[in-house]
DNA sequence: GAGGCGTGGCA
DNA sequence: TTGCCAAGCCT
C-alpha cells in the first residue's frame, strides 16, 4: 500500500477547520465535552452549545455542583439527551474520584459514564497526546475505501479494522494523524457524495482505483423516526426543558395523541433519570 | 450482536 | 419528498 501519511497530513495542515476544542487553549474537560456532544451530532449544531457550556461550566466541578436536570436543560436540542445525563455523571465522578482533573489514561477514561472505546481514545489522544487509534465512523470509512476497496466499513468495528488502524499509527504525532484522518472523512471522503477530486490520496485509493464498486453486503438499515417512542420522548422532554418549573401532566398530554405510547415514553424518561415526578403529580427535569 | 436512543439538514 | 446520515454508547 502506498504511503497515506504525508498527503493526508499535508492536506490537513491546509484544510483543517478552526474548531474551538482544537485550539491550544482548549482544556481536557472542554475536549471531553466536545467529544460527547459530537457523538452522532454534526459540528454546526454542537458549536453554540459547547461555547455556552464552557462559559457556564468551565470545569467538571462547576457542572457537578448543579443538578443533573440543568445539564439536560442546557443540552437544548442536540439530541440523545442521555448524553447530558452521562456528562453530568462524568463531571461528578471526575470531581469525587479524580481530584477534579480529567484522567489521561485510556482505561480510566473508559470506566467513566458515557465514554466508550472511541471517546476514551479521542480524549487520551487529543487532550493528552496519547498514542491511540481513534476509530470513529469517518476514520473507518476512509480506511475501508483507501485500503480495503469497500464503499462502507462493516456495521460493527472489527478486529481487522483495529489492527489496520494500529498498524498505521505513527510513532510520533499520533494525535494529529488521528484528527487529520477524521477531518478527511468529514470533509472529503464523505458517506454519500465523496469529493474524490479534492482528495489528497485519490491516486492511491483502493476503492477509487477499483472503480468505486457500490456497497455489496446487506442493505444498511435506516432508522425510522416518525411516530416512534423516540419522537414522543423528544416532544415530552422539550416541554420540560422549556418550562422553568414543574409542569402539570396535562401540559404533557397535549403534545402526543396516543395515550398508551405517551405513558410508555414518559415512564421511560422517568426510568432513565431524564424526568422526575413530584408528590403532587407534576413533572420536571431532575432537580 | 442487534436494537434503542433525538434532531435537523441535505441529496 | 423522504430516506440517509452525523466525532457512539449501553443493554
Amino acid at each position: 500500500m502506498a504511503d497515506l501519511h504525508s498527503p493526508i497530513l499535508s492536506w490537513y495542515a491546509e484544510n483543517a477547520r478552526d474548531l474551538p476544542w482544537r485550539r491550544p487553549d482548549a482544556t481536557p474537560w472542554g475536549i471531553l465535552v466536545s467529544e460527547i456532544m459530537l457523538q452522532q451530532t454534526p459540528v454546526v449544531r454542537v458549536l453554540p452549545i459547547w461555547l455556552e457550556w464552557m462559559e457556564r461550566w468551565p470545569t467538571p466541578k462547576d457542572l457537578a455542583a448543579q443538578p443533573s436536570g440543568e445539564a439536560v436543560r442546557h443540552w437544548g436540542r442536540l439530541g440523545y439527551p442521555r448524553r447530558a445525563l452521562r456528562l453530568h455523571a462524568c463531571a461528578t465522578a471526575i470531581t469525587e474520584e479524580h481530584g477534579g482533573e480529567v484522567p489521561s489514561d485510556h482505561a480510566t477514561l473508559l470506566a467513566l459514564p458515557g465514554i466508550g472505546e472511541y471517546t476514551a481514545a479521542a480524549v487520551a489522544s487529543f487532550a493528552f497526546a496519547g498514542r491511540h487509534a481513534v476509530l470513529d465512523t469517518n476514520v473507518r470509512r476512509v480506511f475501508a475505501r483507501a485500503v480495503r476497496a469497500e464503499e462502507y466499513p462493516p456495521t460493527a468495528t472489527s478486529a481487522i479494522e483495529r489492527r489496520l488502524a494500529e498498524s498505521l499509527l505513527p510513532e510520533v504525532g499520533a494525535p494529529t494523524w488521528g484528527v487529520a484522518v477524521m477531518e478527511l472523512g468529514a470533509l472529503v471522503c464523505t458517506a454519500r457524495a465523496p469529493r474524490c477530486a479534492d482528495c489528497p490520496i485519490a491516486d492511491r485509493c483502493a476503492w477509487r482505483l477499483a472503480g468505486k464498486p457500490p456497497h455489496a453486503g446487506p442493505a444498511r438499515k435506516g432508522q425510522t423516526y416518525e411516530g416512534t417512542d423516540r419522537q414522543c420522548r423528544g416532544r415530552l422532554l422539550a416541554v420540560l426543558r422549556n418550562a422553568h418549573g414543574p409542569v402539570p401532566k396535562e401540559a404533557l398530554d397535549v403534545v402526543w395523541d396516543d395515550a398508551v405510547q405517551r405513558e410508555r415514553a414518559l415512564d421511560g424518561l422517568v426510568a432513565d433519570g431524564l424526568t422526575e415526578v413530584l408528590d403532587d403529580g407534576t413533572y420536571r427535569l431532575p432537580g
